[in-house]
DNA sequence: TAGATTGTTAATCGATTAACAATC
DNA sequence: TAGATTGTTAATCGATTAACAATC
């Protein structure tokens, strides 16, 4: 475990936890925010306050992530949201191919303001031919067999891979033949890459099985006290404890198209 | 410390931690494509070897479950599917409305199957006229203020939010107010609800901050360590070291339409 | 039987939380 | 100054991993 550390540390670049880095995004969220506000400092327990997170976790994560305030005042606003950006390399988006146009696909495509937070996506890939030739969003569907060509021309690293999942293996093979070394994949399968290769899997079915599950046991939990079998009792007090406050602030405002989810 | 384990003891049911839930339906796809091979049993070395976890986490994983092998023997395999699908309510699956038909919403009605994994997506809701009326993968799109009302008649407990971020604070309230238990919630925002709701935040922001800045470490180590500033030296001897064994098995398919990425 | 594999208890590791000192 | 807030070190908690006994 000492060599543990020695090599750690001798790599130059501190190790960020993972649930640190997690939370990172979200801090940048509420500063921007507060930027558009006009707000100049801010104190972990505001940020803690607003994102349900306990003062000493921000306060930590801010740490860890280099960050630095002053005792009294707090951090100031927009230094520290420039920091994050950076590490988080907003400031510099990454250039990625998609790699399947189908439904999730264009889902993603369909989020122009990926590039804002890091990510490119500067062409898709299918092999379907009804697809290929079209343009999603403003990116160009191409056929499969151009990426290996194209992503070591263009110096591309990043492919996200919605394809299915009879398909997934498959074509990350493909991939990291072709120079990609970060797979972003959406299949919902362990993908068996060369272990110098990242792979960060976004499963949906995961997810949900966490959703679902805590569902069952609030249901059950609720039921078992009230000593009804279905019994959840939403209508009363427990509105009044904390919704109050954030209804003011958005109040009524419609759905609309939702062209992307961010403010 | 104490009292915490007696209450949780108390509920009579185990805490299952969430990294041990969000594996389990891992396990279930891979067991799956077993059954589909007429594998009678397995043992947690053969699981892990699947999914890339140390035998050790799968064995402690299916213990937690409350699942039960045989040693020497292994897991019988559907037993384990059958006791994981129900620990998972995947035998019988929980109604949800979705709310913003938007682009991720519709990706999402796209996913027939997630019936099958607990999920039945029985109506959306958007407030754009030009969606209301029309029919999304046999999933009707109705006026958002239809909602409450439809959500007590129908006992529906979970709300999928699919919209701007904007409008998701003021609709999440909405759900709240309808009787909905859990949210899922796709927009990169913190929701405030009151404390017995349950809020299952999918944050592809903050999941991209993680692959981003994983990527960023890894070609800065792989630059370092060559000594030029870009060298990922990827066509070379790594494939041989772990691809091989996968290719075989799924080799060149096609992508396909990916109506949805299952096998 | 011998050996493989599960079951169970203990050790380790890492993240969160707490306590308190430093500082503006 | 006094008090609020950050900085830092220690304690706690929970998940992972290891060690070894039980068992088929």
């Amino acid at each position: 475990m000492i060599i543990g550390r020695i090599e750690r540390e001798h790599k130059g670049q501190r190790e960020i936890p993972e649930p640190t880095l997690r939370r990172l995004p979200q801090y940048c969220h509420y500063l921007t925010t507060l930027i558009r506000d006009g707000v100049g400092t801010v104190s972990c327990s505001q940020i803690g306050a607003e994102l349900a997170l306990p003062p000493i976790q921000v306060r930590k994560d801010l740490q860890i992530a280099g960050i630095g305030g002053r005792p009294k005042v707090g951090y100031s606003v927009p230094a520290l949201v420039n920091a994050l950006e950076t590490y988080l390399g907003w400031n510099n988006a990454k250039e990625a191919f998609l790699i399947g146009a189908g439904k999730l696909g264009t889902a993603l495509l369909g989020y122009p303001r990926f590039s804002k937070f890091g990510l490119n996506i500067v062409a898709a890939f299918d092999v379907d031919p009804a697809k290929i030739g079209q343009s999603i969003r403003d990116c160009l569907v191409l056929p499969l067999d151009k990426l290996p060509d194209l992503a070591r021309r263009m110096s591309i690293h990043i492919g996200i891979l919605t394809v299915p999942a009879a398909a997934a293996q498959a074509t990350a093979n493909l991939l990291v033949n072709s120079g990609i070394v970060a797979i972003w994949n959406f299949a919902p399968l362990t993908l068996k890459v060369p272990k110098n290769i990242i792979v960060h899997n976004e499963d949906l079915y995961s997810s949900l099985a966490t959703l679902s599950v805590k569902l069952t046991k609030a249901l059950r939990a609720s039921s078992s006290a009230s000593g009804e079998p279905r019994a959840y009792d939403i209508s009363g007090d427990q509105q009044a404890v904390k919704i109050r406050e954030s209804v003011t602030e958005d109040s009524a405002e419609p759905l609309g198209k939702m062209p992307n989810p961010f403010a």
